[in-house]
DNA sequence: ATTAGCACTCCGGGTCGGTGAGTGCCATGC
DNA sequence: GCATGGCACTCACCGACCCGGAGTGCTAAT
């Protein structure tokens, strides 16, 4: 048995259908693809395709479909790389590099990413908890009031407002801010605890409990659950002219508005921290997410990633250039971020 | 002639119009409201209000549509208002206090109103341009650069960085810091040119240079057209089930992802600054969004908005209830950055 | 192992009446 | 002069029906 064209048929299906949206039969199938062989005989492939789970049909006396299990073989051994031309390069980086400020970074990411795959992107912004902390900031509001503004080294800000019983000492902000920057700035978020205590013994007894509470506040925010902000665009692309696709498209939606279901995907797909990682249909968990694929990859950090950025469409769509895409993205970011 | 009654008739066809999403007729708007007439009747005044154009048919012998004009008249003249119910303003209340930040503020505030309305939600961030300054930060980074950081005191953070061309001289730093915050705290952004002026004239001549450039970054900054940030969700009721609507879904989306547009939407309707603004149908400027009506306000600040929020939803929309919860959101939102 | 031939299935689109909702108009009544 | 009952008319909608075409699976021949 011809193992090897078995797959060349495969590989023609997904790429068919893919293109066409439609069912294809043995036919068109050896029109468009040199296949060398009858109709009659990839008939047969066919069967054995459908037997072993690859493709199905809609209905009798239909084309064949692939399966999700047809495209990850299609991923997995078939698909080819399909490199970006050296323009759409340039042009990424040049859009990429005018960003002013970490919010515009990942803006324009995920839009960039949006029009290339002309589907949804997902960007994750950069993880707190594996940044290095730049500078820590205590802005005095009103008396009884202190502002903690937190900057890492991607750029990202955050802070919080600190409620406090009594007015603050005059004397205590300022060398409480030297102090916490000599004691965080350059640590990740892991080596913080043990040089925050420290630094809070050099305070007078009075002033400690003040101390504590912004210790607490640095370490609370840093290790919050909120911590994980996502952002997403093109969400028109779901309403693609011409797909049955649009009647699936409320539950697709719908996932993508919960950050914690957007979150769920982008993390578990975090073993693999160099390449690129596929989930096709049905191995999303999410049930609203049954019909579509998602794409996705790392980027910041050297080894282990400071987040993640994905995109997501039917299953039926250009995996090859999708991986492309999402990889050239991923990997100005970084770039980006480093510098 | 009864022109009371023909604006009852007018009332009760907007009305079950927009629960049943169907053409209604002459016969079930007399059995379902209490017109005290005979269908026959109606339908004379039917033909009047089609005459005057606040009424269609979409084919001969079907029931009538309201037109934009009949929606307008509605929400112009005969709308009553529909106060939210006093569990309802708590749960807002509680669920808008507990942000953590002001992105967070926002995000909860956007979500929040897509909620209540069952449509799309927008929320546009406070104004920089309005909004007076509570600190300006600076933070070395490596010995070229220098990180600029801007709180407003709607807890607005905006940061960029600054690429010098020679290492910063140790001593400027804390100075310019102390000088810019003495010199900006508590003012706005229209009060700003002069006092900044003032301060850089404080410096030698040989440190001018950094001064002027650092003053120029905050001033661009403020200025920028990107500093008017624009959130939306709620995206997936516009694929609300059963309805032809869907069909037109996709404009939609694309005006909803592009930020000008929403900018355009939110700002073109700042006149009226106290109430509701309401925008129906084809008065939208933009193509897509001629079969939608948004219905907005402002928040923050005093007689002047600091920015806007709004709701947008199919023109056959709850016009009484959303109004009311834009409001209602609109309130505790301006409670809550004032606090 | 491949292929030509063939019978079979079934989707999609088109036609065709029947039905019912809704209208417009007219003649009548208060 | 306004409201009303009656009535003929118009269409959209729905189900039944039919037909063509695409595609398959099987079998027999090479």
């Amino acid at each position: 048995m011809s193992d090897d064209r078995r797959l060349d048929v495969l590989r023609a299906i997904v790429e068919d259908y893919v293109q066409t949206q439609e069912p294809v039969g043995s036919r068109v199938l050896v029109e468009r693809h040199a296949l060398g062989v009858s109709p009659a005989t990839i008939r047969n492939d066919m069967a054995a395709l459908e037997e072993a789970g690859f493709i199905a049909q809609p209905h009798t006396s239909a084309g064949r479909v692939p399966t999700d299990k047809g495209y990850r073989m299609f991923v997995d051994r078939l698909s080819t790389i399909k490199p970006l031309s050296s323009p759409e390069r340039r042009a990424i980086q040049q859009f990429l590099a005018d960003a002013v400020d970490l919010d515009d970074v990942v803006d324009r990411s995920v839009r960039l990413l949006s029009q290339l795959t002309q589907q949804v992107a997902v960007v994750q912004y950069p993880s707190l908890r594996r940044s290095a902390l730049r500078h820590l900031e205590l802005v005095p509001v009103g008396d009884t009031r202190l502002l903690v503004v937190i900057i890492t080294d991607t750029g990202r800000v955050e802070q919080r407002t600190l409620e406090l019983d009594a007015p603050v000492a005059e004397h205590v902000v300022p060398e409480l801010r030297a102090r916490l920057n000599a004691a965080v700035a350059g640590r990740r978020l892991v080596d913080l605890p043990e040089p925050l205590e420290q630094m809070a013994l050099a305070f007078a007894a009075e002033d400690r409990p003040l101390v504590h509470r912004v210790v607490r506040v640095v370490e609370d925010t840093l290790a919050e659950a909120t911590e994980e902000r996502v952002v997403m665009a093109g969400a028109s692309h779901l309403a693609r002219s011409g797909t049955d696709f649009s009647l699936t498209i409320r539950p697709v939606l719908e996932a993508l508005e919960e950050q914690v279901v957007l979150l769920r995907l982008l993390t578990e797909m975090a073993e693999d921290t160099a390449g690129v990682t596929v989930r096709i249909g049905h191995e999303n968990q999410h049930a609203g997410l049954a019909e579509t694929s998602f794409v996705a990859t790392g980027y910041g950090g050297d080894g282990e990633a400071l987040a993640r950025i994905g995109s997501l469409g039917p299953t039926r769509m250009d995996y090859a250039g999708t991986i492309a895409s999402v990889r050239a993205v991923a990997r100005y970011l970084s770039r980006i971020l480093a510098g």
